[in-house]
DNA sequence: CAAAAACGAACTAACGGTCGTTAGGTATGA
DNA sequence: TCATACCTAACGACCGTTAGTTCGTTTTTG
């Protein structure tokens, strides 16, 4: 691993922790090894890393959740989309770079607010047309209770965030109940009765 | 209003749109027209300042929703929910104690974590008892699916922190889209079918 | 040897916070 | 009634610290 990517790594994890302000420059230099002038040799200023960093995440996150979803786009929509909610719950604990973006998604730094939603933007839309896509397909669209894909991908979206909202601020263990209260009525309200 | 409480509302909305650390004292003294050392003659410190303003805005968003709940608890249960949802969102753009309360709890100032937890538990169980408590009533849980007053309690809470979220870190229009996606499906899981 | 990377020192700006002082109101008491 | 004492709120000046950043120099490396 390069300097420059363990620079990033420590940013990515500090920003994650501490947020924005409170993560210094001095104490990521601390963390990797070197001295704080020395991250100059490799980003321009401390909003320069963080877009980078922020950049870097979105992209990796985006990749992930097409992964998921293509590779599970065969078996019943119910299955993937628990299961996602799951990884992603479950990477709110292990991985920085979810809680990364989590946190700045929500509440950016002041001064890059407008930046950083002009990333975060067509992320949710990309993520909005890819769920309605799969639920689009015959497989899925003829079980769905309304036939309303764009509808049934809204939700699970809205829901998602609850989940991983009560993950943020609390446990796993907690989100989980939820989780585990909220996606039977998810799926009782969207698919056909039997 | 006394200069007291000119305070803590500047103080309120600076914390709210800008963070705990980057909501400098000189900042808050500048909006209400004093200088950064009067603000000691009323405050001890800034976590002091923080956590006055923090426990008024719990103390006054819990009336407003204990209010809603029991001055609705005749109406089918739906219409209550649908209509606390749209309050806490009209609340989120006009009202600065509601998004002041949805970032702090999220991401409290570091050195004030557990405290601000303890306050923000007992109120997240509370919410919880009081809406388990609302569908258990007869004239409800009659009408309740499974029965289980406790999950469709819970998931209701689950659905509202997801458009909430949404209505964050974009605009109120966009959270309503996602209520409106959200809210039949959530009430099409609950109820039963008629 | 040249370019890149790291560093020590130091800069300006801003932070939260303290100190001694002042202005204005109020209660006291002879 | 007037002088006194007291209190609160506000303030200017300033403290120590730390922030992000720059510069000139040294070290490392290809």
């Amino acid at each position: 691993m390069t300097r420059k990517s363990a620079i990033e790594d420590v940013a990515l994890d500090l920003f994650a922790s501490e947020g924005f302000e409170a993560a210094s420059l001095g104490k990521i230099a601390e963390a990797v090894g070197i001295r704080k002038p020395s991250i100059y040799a490799h980003f321009r200023s401390k909003e320069d890393l963080f877009l980078h960093v922020f950049k870097q995440a979105l992209r990796s996150k985006k990749r992930m959740m097409l992964r998921h979803l293509l590779e599970n786009r065969d078996r019943p929509f119910e299955e993937t989309f628990l299961s996602l909610a799951k990884r992603l719950m479950d990477d709110n604990e292990s991985d920085a770079q979810t809680r990364f973006l989590l946190r700045m998604s929500y509440f950016p730094p002041s001064s890059l607010h407008d930046q950083v939603m002009e990333l975060m933007n067509p992320f949710f839309m990309q993520a909005e047309r890819l769920l309605t896509s799969l639920l689009e397909r015959p497989l899925h669209q003829t079980r769905l209770q309304t036939g309303n894909a764009q509808e049934a991908a809204l939700a699970y979206i809205t829901v998602l965030e609850g989940v991983l909202a009560e993950a943020i601020y609390t446990t796993r263990d907690k989100a989980t109940r939820r989780l585990e209260a909220v996606f039977p009525i998810y799926c009782r309200g969207v698919l056909i009765n039997k």
